[in-house]
DNA sequence: CTAGATTCCGTGAACGTTCACAGCGTGTTG
DNA sequence: CAACACGCTGTGAACGTTCACGGAATCTAG
């Protein structure tokens, strides 16, 4: 039932012309009559051809393709609206350099060993890495293969070796925290992300810059970006702290988690506990009440990532990370 | 500064055998000797040999990969858990069978032919369709142009040409209204996702299906899935019909909005008005009170999904679309 | 012991491109 | 007019596989 698709001799013998300069149009050399060019476009449109991207990579030695790779073990894809930004932005650039974008995951070694196998085979001309856990392997091996990839968002400890675009974590939360004292709080916690991912740690970071020594650990709980997580670490923080008067959550699903234990041990938000929340995600208007929270620039961030890798696969030698601001989202929790 | 890759001449060299063998142990041909087997073995993990696909899918007339096709314009991917779970899933299946999964988007029509002209040039095996319209001109290319494709969830009005697996959208509406009316409320109102879409067409049939003639128009609102539109068509339901003590909305980010407005008008939930949802998502948990829903079983039709496709890849004419069966999930909104 | 099957292996051709090279007119310059 | 540059085109080789074919060796059965 395939029907078999016209080649590029298909096309040189409906216009009457080689398949050499056929090719040449394909790939806009400069070097061809308007008679020919106008012959051959016609001869494509009347055989529908289209370039079979297998022969070009095979003889370019090129792949044309990126990969994205996703770190996150388990289900939390769709909890991070990071992610799906940053596909759509990453497939729109790519796409327009026709370059494909091509999903792989890297939870546990087996599915590592498959994404190196994968891009050191040649199948990718970049790597595109999503929420990096620190001490991957996986970026160490990348690096010695020499293989063009970037992070959205840092990988910890190797800053320097995979260039990223991130939002100013230190700085946003620094925002937060600042807006929570501004507002009379006066025994502020903080829930944190994972302490292996830039969101943990330089959140925290921020936290304490504004805080000082006032940012004991006995106020800061650390939880891993989930809903439940964030319930259990508020818990935590209240039996410790009872008398604590503001809650700043590493993530807005955390901060959900942490509003609903406290309304279950009665005290009341912002009233009693003020709650501060990190990435304006689609959670944040789903709470009540409505989280005041702290938003990246995601689009920017998706953007610029990419752009970074485009430079790398375009072969510059080095480029330069980007940081890019946050902004406060005043809502009704704090 | 880029090595050059060993190709099967390198390990056929190093294992002292001809090309073809090692061709043959390559693809699992049953017809080598062990000895040879071995050899080629240790050459391949010597020379770190990995197969070019270019060179592979070239000879063998196939692409390699599957293409995902995103249908929704805007940002909503990340509203949907769907998307993740089946993006995972079919990283998963795929990545077993050697295939690779690109994602593309079908937003605008210049996307749309850009999706055509990529699976017509023969760029991929198949192609997964995602949350696809009623009209979308790409199942009809698609499939005069023989090409294998699945949908996850049906594409109205398209049922009987492209294959697809989903939940009971019909029949966990009718879950839902008849827990509704099992708790005593009697007058239930709607709010529907768009009618172009299974979900927003077939969750209404199934509250049609029992309040019969109750059901009527003045008790339905329209959304189109998001959290405002919930918000909005909430506002209308109450203005219309003040008395209701009940509503059905067709997704959970929904009934959030939902909520949102109820409260603001002094409704209390579930006291005054029981809220349903559909889709059992993060936000079902986040809401304040915990949302009452409808499970999909996501992971299942993500596999079902991926499978159809992969029949379909390896020949089978015909495929039967399957639907399974949604569960209803007790929390306290109603 | 011979005929035929079975197992294993090597070779050449093909897949559809790109690219370097060579060739051919025509125009320009000395 | 010779020499040369320039614009354009065709050709052959190469990219790295797979696959069909055929040959050699071994095994099985009559």
């Amino acid at each position: 039932m395939r029907v078999k698709r016209p080649t590029i001799h298909d096309v040189a013998a409906a216009a009457g012309i080689s398949r050499g300069t056929v090719s040449r149009v394909l790939n806009g050399d400069r070097y061809v009559s308007p008679a020919a060019r106008t012959a051959i476009e016609r001869a494509i449109a009347e055989t529908g051809y289209v370039v079979n991207r297998n022969a070009r990579n095979l003889v370019r030695q090129r792949s044309g393709s990126v990969v994205m790779v996703l770190s996150e073990p388990h289900e939390k894809l769709f909890e991070d609206p990071n992610y799906s930004t940053t596909i759509r932005t990453a497939i729109r650039r790519l796409g327009e350099r026709d370059l494909s974008l091509v999903m792989m995951i890297a939870g546990d070694d087996r599915d590592r060993e498959q994404v190196l196998r994968y891009v050191r085979g040649g199948h990718a001309d970049g790597v595109l890495l999503l929420s990096t856990h620190a001490g991957d392997p996986l970026v160490d091996s990348l690096h010695s293969g020499h293989i063009p990839a970037v992070s959205c968002g840092a990988v910890i400890g190797r800053e320097s070796v995979i260039p990223f675009a991130a939002c100013d974590e230190r700085g946003g939360a620094r925002q937060m925290t600042e807006y929570l004292i501004s507002r009379g709080r006066r025994k502020i916690a903080m829930i944190t992300g994972p302490m292996d991912t830039p969101g943990g740690i330089q959140r925290l970071e921020g936290f304490a810059d504004v805080l000082g020594r006032k940012a004991s650990t006995k106020l800061v709980e650390h939880g891993d970006w989930t809903h439940t997580s964030g319930e259990l670490a508020m818990a935590r923080l209240l039996e410790r702290v009872p008398d604590l008067d503001a809650v700043f959550a590493a993530s807005d699903v955390m901060a959900s988690g942490a509003m609903h234990t406290l309304r279950a041990a009665g005290r009341r938000v912002p009233d009693d506990v003020a709650v501060g929340g990190f990435d304006d995600s689609s959670v944040a208007i789903s709470t009540h009440p409505l989280l005041t929270t702290i938003r990246q620039p995601l689009g920017d961030i998706a953007e610029e990532t990419v752009r970074l890798l485009l430079d790398l696969i375009d072969g510059a030698e080095h480029v330069e990370s980007v940081t890019l601001p946050t902004t406060l989202v005043v809502r009704d929790s704090a």
